[in-house]
RNA sequence: GGAGAGUUGGCAGAGUGGUCGAAUGCGGUGGUCUUGAAAACCAUUGAUCCUUCACGGGAUCCAAGGGUUCGAAUCCCUUAUUCUCCGCCA
């Protein structure tokens, strides 16, 4: 979330930008400041009566002590009156604080200059494309025909065993995604990330933490039985490993990667791009999360977005990256490039990865700091990328790669998949 | 799942109702000494919030939340979590 000192500080700034995120934050801001003076003026009137009342006690104590009782009873009559108002006080404050924070939670992240103004994803600014358009044969066919052609992917039996958006992976589709994993590992491990295995569930405050709460609550599956949620990317649980951490500079940058499986409701989304693997409820995915110097988070990002233009080139996808506007950026995100693979048989672009830099945004929330050179307590950025998303990247491979024959496998995969060709 | 014991500052660890934001050790930082380093010695060393131009003053925090009390790290309740034993189990 937004500081609330940078918000009273520059008011008619963060309507202005957040305007390019179509939030309209003229009224919201406005009662934050005002909740927040509330909650300043509550707090020095609580102080100053517990200060008094611990005044008191400590002078009943010392009556005690020398025998003074009659004395320590009279005094005792001022410290009941001021405990009761005292907890009225807590009470007020901690109704303000509650308030405050429900309204700073619906504040999305201010964008980055660089973000045009834009409503949908047509709006989105092309920033690069590179790799050559697959020229397929005559017999060409989506990846879902593909899948059942070659027994590699099985959706109806995912549906029989869970339900729409569970596919099985079956013989060398099941060893095309763990080759992936791996390789995908793999490239991260060699640019000197750390690897993880996070838990797939999460609590409430891992979810507030990374802002999927409480955002995106409906699009989280939800064990209520123990009050967790299965996790919608790795980003959660590896952002939220330091959650209320206070570093030291010379930690940074922090890089970790992590495979995990996705969960995600998809709840809304319905009819058109949801066919085969192009929308899936599970799906895997090798996530990388940085934690940087906020002088030093936007290099990052580059960094980030060259390393999965890397992995698209290996893979030899032809692919795009647009930075996305105002209305298709992500309620946290601060500046996001979305990578784009073509996809030949459905002649259409797919979304394979999105790298983000949350500025302090998930920072704050997280209470996750550093110590600047004076000693003082620094919010940290961080910043996160899919360095890959699976399923369309497979959708990707078999629909670009298929010939008479059968798929070929890039000649980067095969040391992975030990086999060259799916037939 | 059952029984018992824990959870204190970066770490280890004392503290069982007032003088405790908390002994001591280690670690960190600065300094003395040294050609330099180590050792030794000295000093310093938590977070958040309110208030103040500033110096400073104040509040809160001993797993989390609630309670008892004039006063709680210390007593009571709830929850989380760790360890040991038993049970179950991949």
């Amino acid at each position: 979330m937004l500081q609330l000192n940078y918000i009273r500080e520059n008011k008619e700034l963060v309507i202005e930008r957040l305007a390019i995120k179509n939030f309209d934050a003229s009224i919201i801001v406005d009662e934050i400041i005002e909740l927040d003076n509330l909650r300043k003026s509550t707090q020095t009137v609580l102080d100053n009566t517990l200060s008094e009342g611990n005044k008191l006690a400590k002078e009943i104590g010392k009556l005690y002590s020398t025998g003074q009782r009659e004395k320590a009873d009279e005094i005792k009559v001022q410290t009941g009156e001021l405990k009761k108002k005292a907890k009225e006080l807590e009470q007020k404050l901690n109704d303000v604080v509650a308030n405050l924070n429900e309204k700073l939670v619906e504040l999305p992240n201010i964008p980055h200059p660089s973000v045009p103004k834009g409503n949908t994803d047509a709006d989105n600014e092309l920033i690069h494309e590179e790799g050559s358009m697959p020229q397929l044969h005559e017999n060409a066919i989506p990846h879902w025909e593909l899948a059942s052609k070659y027994s590699i992917i099985d959706f109806d039996l995912g549906s029989k065993v869970t339900g729409a958006g569970f596919p099985f992976y079956r013989g060398k589709g099941a060893r095309l995604q763990r080759a992936l994993i791996n390789f995908f590992l793999d490239e991260a491990l060699e640019q000197d990330y750390l690897e993880y295995q996070p838990p797939l569930l999460i609590n409430a405050d891992s979810g507030y933490g990374t802002g999927q709460l409480p955002d995106k609550e409906g699009q989280m599956y939800y064990a209520g039985e123990d009050d967790l949620y299965l996790i919608p990317t790795a980003e959660v649980p590896i952002t939220n490993i330091y959650r209320n951490v206070i570093l030291k500079e010379k930690d940074f940058p922090i890089k970790n990667v992590a495979y995990s499986s996705c969960f995600r409701r998809e709840a809304g989304s319905y009819g058109k791009d949801v066919r085969g693997l192009n929308r899936l409820h599970q799906f895997d995915k090798v996530e990388i999360v940085q934690i940087q110097h906020p002088k030093k988070s936007y290099e990052t990002l580059e960094i980030m977005k060259d390393q999965i233009s890397d992995l698209l080139r290996k893979l030899e996808l032809p692919f795009r990256i647009v930075r996305l506007c105002g209305g298709d950026l992500s309620f946290t995100s601060a500046l996001t490039y979305d990578f784009e693979v073509y996809s030949a048989a459905q002649k259409m672009w797919l979304e394979v990865s999105s790298v983000s830099n949350f500025e302090n945004f998930q920072a704050n929330r997280m209470k996750l700091r550093y110590k600047d050179e004076g000693g003082k307590s620094q919010l940290a950025h961080t910043l996160n990328g899919s360095a890959l998303a699976l399923p369309r990247i497979v959708a990707a491979l078999l629909e670009n790669n298929q010939t008479e024959e059968g798929i070929s496998i890039p000649a980067a995969l095969r040391e992975y998949t030990k086999f060259d060709m799916i037939n």
